[in-house]
DNA sequence: ATAAATTTGTCAGCTAGTTTACAACTCAAG
DNA sequence: CTTGAGTTGTAAACTAGCTGACAAATTTAT
C-alpha cells in the first residue's frame, strides 16, 4: 500500500506520463515523505545529499535569507509541482528555507543521484525532462522581463491574473482564489513595497475589480483585469 | 574539409565532449552556416523550422521588438555560446532579431528536431543538456534578481566585473576589454536609460576606475572595482 | 478573555532614475 | 573634405514608488 501510493505520486506527474506503470514500479526513487502544517518551517539540511523535491499538496513559499538577514521571497510552490535542485546542480552557498503557506503540507523527495541515474536509462524521460526544465526557464524569463518593464500596477495585475488562471475556481467569469498569501507575500512576489501593493489591492477594490479578504481573493470579472 | 569543420565546430563545444569524436562523426546534424558583418541584421525566420544555433566567433545582440516598436535587447551572444530555442520549444509569437556587433560573425546552427533526436539515442548528452540548460537558468536567476534589487550603479559594476572576466584580457589587476557596445546598448543591458548609463561611466572614468573608449574599455584594477 | 503578534490602511516626505531636450563629438561614406 | 547618421555629454523638470511612522483591524497564543 505504502509502496503503491509512492508509485501512484510519480504516476501522477506529467513528467513521467512517458513512463509505462511498470517502469514506474520498478524505479523507487522516492525516498523521503514530509507533512508540515500552516507556518512551519521546512529546512533543506544543505549537508543532506542533494535532491528533487515534488509538493503534492498544499502550498509553500521559498524563502531566501541574505548575509543580512533580509528575508525574499524566492519562489511560491503550487501542488504538484517538482522544485529544489532542478537544474541538476547542487546549490551550495545559498540559505534558503521553505515555509508552509496552507494547512496540509505533502512534500515527496527522491536523490538527485537517483534522478539521474533514472534519465540515463530512459531517454525519453530525459528529453521530457529537458524540455520540462527549458520551459521552467521560459517562464521565469517571462515573469522576469515583466518584473523589468512594466510597472506595479500592472504586475499585480498580471500576477493576479495568473493565480486565477492556475489555481482559482472559476464559474463564468467570476474566479475564486483560495487566499493563502498575505499582502506582503505578494508584494516581494511582484517586487514592490508591502504599501504599494495594499494601496492597489484597495484601489482594486473600488473600482469593484475584486473582493479581498485573508481567506480568498474574489474577481468579479477575470477578462476586466 | 568541409565536413570536418563542421564536427569540430561541435567537438569544440563543452557539451559535447561526453561524445567520442566518432559519434560526433556519425551525428552530421549541422545543417547551417552563416557568415555576417558588423551592423547586418540576421532575421530567425519564423516560418522556418526551429533550430539551435552556435556562435562561432563574433558577438551579437538579441534584439525584441514589442507592438509599438521599441526594441529591447534580450541578450547578448559570445563566441561559444548556443542560443535560439533552449527550452526545445518553438517560440512561435516572439518577434526577435540578431545583430551583429563585430566585424566577423560566424554561426552555424541544426535542426531541434535532430537535435532532440540526438538526445534520444544519448542520453548522458541529454542530461548534459539538462544541466546546461540549468547552469545557464540560475545564471540568468542571479543576474535577474541583481536587476532587481540592485542600483544602478551596482549593476553596471557588476555588468562591468562579468564581461571582464569573460572576455577581458588580463595583466595583473588591469584588465582590457574589446568594446562592441555602445553606452545604449549597455544602458539595456543593466536596464537603465542610456542618461544614467553615460553618468555613471563618466563618474567611474573621473574617479579613475576605467578608461573608456568606444574601442574599448580598460579597467585599471579590477579589485577596486 | 486578554495580551501579544501579525496584518492591513494611510499619509507625507524623499530620492533614484526617467524623460525631454539640446549640444558636441566621432566616424564612415560619398 | 563634407555630410549626415550615430553616439556621447549635460542639465532641468518630473514622477513612480520607497521609507518611515503610526493607527486600526484581525488573528493567535496564553
Amino acid at each position: 500500500m505504502y509502496d503503491e501510493l509512492k508509485y501512484w505520486y510519480l504516476r501522477d506527474h506529467k513528467l513521467f506520463w512517458t513512463l509505462s506503470m511498470s517502469q514506474i514500479k520498478q524505479l523507487c526513487i522516492i525516498t523521503g515523505f514530509k507533512k508540515a502544517k500552516k507556518g512551519d518551517i521546512i529546512y533543506f539540511s544543505s549537508s543532506d545529499l542533494p535532491r528533487v523535491f515534488l509538493l503534492k499538496k498544499g502550498n509553500i513559499k521559498i524563502v531566501a535569507v541574505d548575509e543580512e538577514g533580509n528575508e525574499t521571497i524566492k519562489d511560491i510552490i503550487q501542488k504538484g509541482d517538482l522544485f529544489g535542485e532542478l537544474s541538476l546542480e547542487s546549490d551550495t552557498d545559498s540559505n534558503e528555507y521553505a515555509k508552509a503557506l496552507t494547512d496540509e503540507i505533502i512534500i515527496c523527495s527522491f536523490l538527485l543521484s537517483d534522478f539521474e541515474e533514472l534519465l540515463l536509462k530512459n531517454p525519453s524521460l530525459a528529453l521530457s525532462y529537458t524540455k520540462f526544465v527549458g520551459l521552467k526557464m521560459k517562464r521565469i524569463k517571462n515573469s522576469y522581463s515583466n518584473l523589468i518593464s512594466k510597472d506595479a500596477k500592472t504586475r499585480l495585475y498580471q500576477f493576479l491574473k495568473d493565480w486565477a488562471e492556475k489555481e482559482g475556481k472559476r464559474t463564468g467569469n467570476r474566479v475564486v482564489i483560495e487566499n493563502y498569501l498575505t499582502q506582503n507575500d505578494m508584494a516581494q512576489v511582484i517586487c514592490t513595497s508591502r504599501q504599494t501593493a495594499t494601496q492597489l489591492l484597495n484601489e482594486m477594490e473600488t473600482k469593484g475589480l475584486l473582493l479581498y479578504s485573508r481567506k480568498e481573493i474574489i474577481i468579479e470579472d477575470i477578462t476586466k483585469l
